[in-house]
Formats: C-alpha cells, sequence, structure tokens
DNA sequence: GTCTATACGCCGATAGAC
DNA sequence: GTCTATCGGCGTATAGAC
C-alpha cells in the first residue's frame, strides 16, 4: 500500500546529481577569477560540493579536459549567437552593433565568461588549441568587417586594422569595467563605446 | 699522461660573474612567454646558466621578489621617461605622441618589457602590489589627458572613458603585433594607430 | 660565494573498497 | 557512482659542505 511512496524519495530538496555542467560553471568561474594556474582541483571540488578531487574526475579526465571543453562552448556559443545576429541583419553596422549589445550585456550578466575570453591565456596551458582569432566565431567577426569594407559601410583599410581599432576600444571598454575601472555597470558606457568604435572605422 | 687536460676546465671564456640583473632580465623573458605560474625557479637558473636553483636565492629571497623587482623597476623607468616627456612637450597631443612612440618602439625593441604590461596578471600572485592604474606613470597619463580636456584639446568626456577609448586602440594595436596577428613590426601601424586613437579623442 | 643534498608541501591523477 | 587511500612528481625553499 505504502509501495507509491518509494517515488517521492527521488531527491526532494538537494537534487545532488552532480552534472558534468556543475563542473564546468564552478570551473569557469574559478578560473575566471584566478587563473588556470591558480586553480587547483580541490578548488574545483570544494566550489563543486564534492568531498574529494576523485569526483571530478567522473566527468573529466584531466584539468586541461575542464579548460577546454568550457573554452569550446563558449567559442560555440559566441558563434551561434553571431550566426543569428546575421540572420537577422544585413549591414554591418548593425550586425557589429548587436554584437556589442551581446558583449556588454554579458559583461553584466555573466562576467566570468567575457573575463574567461579576455583575461585567460589559453594558449599557455592548451599548446594545441586554435587561436581565438583563428576560431569559427571570431572569423564570422572578421567577415563581417570585411563585408563591411566592400559595401563602403567601413572605411577601405586592412580589415584587420578595422577590427583592431573597434574592438581594442570595446575590449579596454569592458576590461575596465570588470575590473572595476569604471566603476558603472556596463550597460552605462555601452552607446559611448560603440559611438567611438564604430566612428572610428565608419566611413566618412 | 692527459693529466694537463683537466686543466682547462677552469673556464677561460666565461667569467660568469652573475649579476642580480641577468637573473632580472632572464626572468623578464620568461615571465613574459610563458607567464609567472607557468615559470619555474628550474627555468630560470637554466636561463641565467646556474646549475641548481639556489643560486638563484642569492639575488632574491622568493619568486614573488623577483616578479616585484621587475614590475617596480620597469614602471620606474616608465615614469621616468614620461616626466620627460612631459618636460618637453607642453600639448597633450604631442606628450600622447611621444608616449605612443615610446610604447611602440618598445614593442619592436624590447617587446618582454610591453608583454609583460600587458600580459602578466601580477595581482594573482602580488596580492598587495598597486593597480597598474594607480601606479605613478599611469597616474602621470590620467593627468595628461586631464590637463588635455580643461585645454580643450580633448574632447569634454569623462577622462577615464578618454583614457579608455585611446589605450583601448594603442593597446590592442600592442598586443596583435606581440601575437603576430598583425604580421609586421610595431613600427609600420605606429602612425595610423596613432590617427585612430588620438582622432577618437580629440576635439572637434 | 657557488654547488650538494634534501626537506616538505601541494598538485594532478589512479586504484580500488563500498 | 561516490569516497578512501595513496602515489609520484614537481616546485619552492633551506641547510650546510667546499
Amino acid at each position: 500500500m505504502e509501495q507509491e511512496i518509494i517515488e517521492p524519495e527521488i531527491e526532494v530538496i538537494p537534487p545532488k546529481s552532480l552534472s558534468q555542467d556543475e563542473v564546468l560553471q564552478a570551473s569557469l568561474k574559478l578560473f575566471a577569477q584566478k587563473g588556470y594556474a591558480n586553480t587547483s582541483l580541490t578548488d574545483i571540488k570544494d566550489a563543486v560540493g564534492l568531498k574529494t578531487t576523485s569526483g571530478v574526475y567522473q566527468y573529466f579526465k584531466t584539468k586541461q579536459a575542464i579548460a577546454e571543453t568550457l573554452r569550446e562552448n563558449i567559442l560555440d556559443s559566441l558563434s551561434i549567437s553571431i550566426d543569428d545576429i546575421r540572420r537577422r541583419n544585413r549591414k554591418a553596422s548593425e550586425q557589429l552593433r548587436e554584437i556589442v549589445d551581446l558583449l556588454f550585456k554579458l559583461t553584466d550578466e555573466a562576467p566570468e565568461i567575457i573575463r574567461f575570453l579576455l583575461f585567460v591565456k589559453t594558449e599557455d596551458f592548451l599548446p594545441n588549441a586554435v587561436p581565438l582569432m583563428d576560431s569559427a566565431a571570431f572569423n564570422k567577426i572578421k567577415r563581417i568587417i570585411q563585408n563591411g569594407i566592400k559595401e563602403g559601410e567601413i572605411k577601405n583599410i586592412d580589415y584587420l586594422l578595422a577590427y583592431c581599432y573597434f574592438f581594442g576600444i570595446i575590449n579596454q571598454s569592458l576590461l575596465m569595467v570588470l575590473d572595476g575601472v569604471l566603476p558603472k555597470s556596463a550597460d552605462s558606457y555601452q552607446s559611448q563605446a560603440w559611438l567611438a568604435a564604430w566612428g572610428c572605422i565608419a566611413k566618412k
């Protein structure tokens, strides 16, 4: 008669079914805060609520593999977002504007992601990882700029220089927000940063 | 009969009077290339030509102390250079122009220094170091910008934003040169980068 | 004042009990 | 499938011989 009661036992309060994703999220925050080398598996295990580091190895064979997966996930989702942006907008100015939107929003809402991209030097510990600038996501950004040049929206300069000036301003803004040098939320600086960055490369 | 061969071992060629500065120079290169955490005292000892790490401790008590001294030296000499630049020029545009000159020249001639400034996150291992933006050198740069705003040379915006836009472009240019993304020497990009950066913050 | 030897902790990783 | 126990290695740092 009480056999049905067996069911609710399936984790009433803490599901505690530790998932691979919990490890990834915890590691992302730690790597973003302290850097890869200064983050030990002990730190990760603590952040996730495990008792020993052995548990972590259930999901990832090595510490490197965690960082690798993290990087792939971030770059993949960035790439997908950019695809979406390109689908919804035709002009380079609109596409870049939406990419800036995304980056500033992430800086406020998921700063670990931007920290990871801006601060964590993956080439230091992932020797054969694709350089950021050669990843799918960044290739798409470069293509947007090249198209903008071709269409006459962007000055006729080396597209790498256009990238450099535009994202120089954008990245430095995000960086100074994350470092607390610019004291307000990223959102507060977005429109001005966009104007400065776009004004740098826009034709005429 | 072959006993005389023992003698030449007294190092005829390399005087090998090891100086503190040799350790600093070697460490600077290593830190700039591989990062602080990935550089061991064994690496430093090898780069300097010592047989054991003990020799390094003759000049510095800890590995941290090496990085600390290095940072102080670099920031001090930067600060001195900026003093000199301010003495020789009155207008903010001229002063900034010469600072850009200096940074690009260093990128070509002593890339380790710029690498150390741009890439090595000293706050990760020097907990109580003064933040870059609060160092004497950077305070002088901020003052130059504030003066430029007061004199009407630079747009009337928050001086931190002016700093952000200007050095966003300059630093990104140096960074992309150091990463090899921009394939030529820093010198090749200097005048264009200056024009873009100054155009961003110049009045009118 | 430079090398020998070594202490000692932390880290990443593994084997195996339950 | 999670915890116990532990290994081997490297990294910083020290004590002391020469």
